[in-house]
DNA sequence: GAATGTAACTAACAAGTGTTAGTTTGTATT
DNA sequence: AATACAAACTAACACTTGTTAGTTACATTC
C-alpha cells in the first residue's frame, strides 16, 4: 500500500478528464479545480501539461510493448499467441481504461515524445502482425488478408476502452475468453 | 457536376483539419488558413464552429440510420444483414473518411444537437443488436456471447477510418468480402 | 529555535480564442 | 450608370490559455 506522490494523483485526474473531452479541451484550470487547487500550485509537481500527457501515454505504451516482446519469445502455437494478446489488452485496459482514451485519440498531440510513441507503436503492430503471418504459414490460421486479420483483431482490442467501464459486472478472464472465441472462430454457426 | 457552396468547402476543410488534430486544437483560424480566408470571414458562410462540427457528425450519423433502416426492414437471413452492415460502414467510410473521425472522436463536443446524436447511436445499436439476437434465436449464429459480438464488429467498423486512407490500392468492394469473412467466420482455421 | 523543503497561494504575463461590427471590393442584374 | 449581392477585408472585443514570479504557511529536521 504505497502512498500516491503528488505528481502521480494529478496525472490519475488528469486522464479521468482527458477521456472526458480530449487533452485539448481540458485546461490547466479543470485539472486544478479537479485536485482542489489552483491552476499555478499544478506547476509544483509538473513542469507542462505536456507531460501530463506524455506520462499517461508512453507509460502505457511500454506496457504494451513489453508485454508483446514477453508473448513473442515464449514458444506457444500461434493461436495461443493470438489468445495471449487479447488477455495481454484486456488486462491493460481493465486497469488503466481512461488512460487507453488519450493513448488512442491523443497522441499526435505529444510533442517530443511523439517519434517514440510512433516507433513502439509501429513495432508492436509489426510484431502482432508477425504473429499472425506465421499462423498462416504454418496453417493454424486460415489462407486469407493477413492484413484485415490484423486489422480487425486491434481495432476491437484499441476500442475495448469505450465499453469496459460501462460493464460493471466484467470479469476480465471471462471477457478475455469471450472475445478470443469471438475474434478467433467467428460468429457464424 | 455541381459546384460546391462556399459552406461546404469549409465543412470539407474542416473535417480534414479535424481529424488531423480534433475539433478542440483547430482554431477558425486554422480553418481560415486553410481556405486562403481570414477568420472573420468565414462568418459570412456559417454561423459558429459549433455548426460546422455539428453538419459534420450528424450527416453521417443520419446516413448510418437511413442504412440501417432499410437494412432492417429487408427479408434476408441475419447474416446477410450483418454483411450489408458490413458494406454499409465501408461504403460511407470510403467517402468519408476524414468525417469518421469526428464522428468517433468528438461527438462529445455537440452542444445542441449532443442529445439528438446519442439517440442516432443508441437506436442504430440496439438494431444492430436485435440483429445479431435474432441470428442466434434462429441458429444462424453461434449461441454465445452477444453483446460481444456487438462489441466486437462495431468497434472494427467504427475504426475502419484509420485504415482505409492508407490503402491506396482499395477496392470497397473487396475489402467488404473480406472483412465479413473475417468478422464472421473468424480467422481459425 | 533555526533551517529546510513541500506545497499551496496571489498576481500577472503574453499569446491565442471565438466572434462581432463596419467597411470595401468585385461581379452580375436591372 | 445604378443597384444589389456575395464574399472578402480590417479592427477590435472580451475572455481564456499555459505558464512564471514571488510569496506565504506549515511541518520536519538539525
Amino acid at each position: 500500500m504505497k502512498l500516491e506522490t503528488r505528481k502521480e494523483q494529478i496525472i490519475k485526474i488528469s486522464t479521468i478528464l482527458f477521456k472526458e473531452k480530449g487533452f485539448s479541451a481540458v485546461t490547466m484550470r479543470d485539472i486544478a479545480k479537479a485536485m482542489g487547487i489552483k491552476a499555478a500550485s499544478l506547476y509544483n509537481h509538473i513542469s507542462s501539461k505536456q507531460e501530463i500527457l506524455s506520462n499517461i501515454i508512453i507509460a502505457l505504451a511500454e506496457e504494451f510493448t513489453e508485454g508483446i516482446t514477453q508473448i513473442k519469445k515464449a514458444s506457444s502455437s500461434s493461436v495461443d499467441k493470438l489468445n495471449s494478446i487479447v488477455e495481454l489488452h484486456v488486462n491493460i485496459t481493465s486497469n488503466n481504461s481512461f488512460g487507453m482514451a488519450s493513448l488512442n485519440n491523443d497522441w499526435m498531440h505529444l510533442e517530443e515524445k511523439l517519434e517514440y510513441y510512433l516507433k513502439l507503436r509501429l513495432d508492436y503492430e509489426q510484431d502482432f502482425r508477425q504473429i499472425i503471418e506465421r499462423g498462416i504459414a504454418n496453417h493454424e490460421l486460415q489462407d486469407s488478408n493477413a492484413e484485415v486479420m490484423l486489422f480487425s483483431m486491434l481495432s476491437t482490442l484499441r476500442s475495448l476502452y469505450i465499453w469496459i467501464p460501462n460493464k460493471e459486472d466484467l470479469n476480465p478472464s471471462k471477457l478475455s475468453s469471450d472475445l478470443s472465441r469471438v475474434l478467433l472462430k467467428g460468429i457464424i454457426k
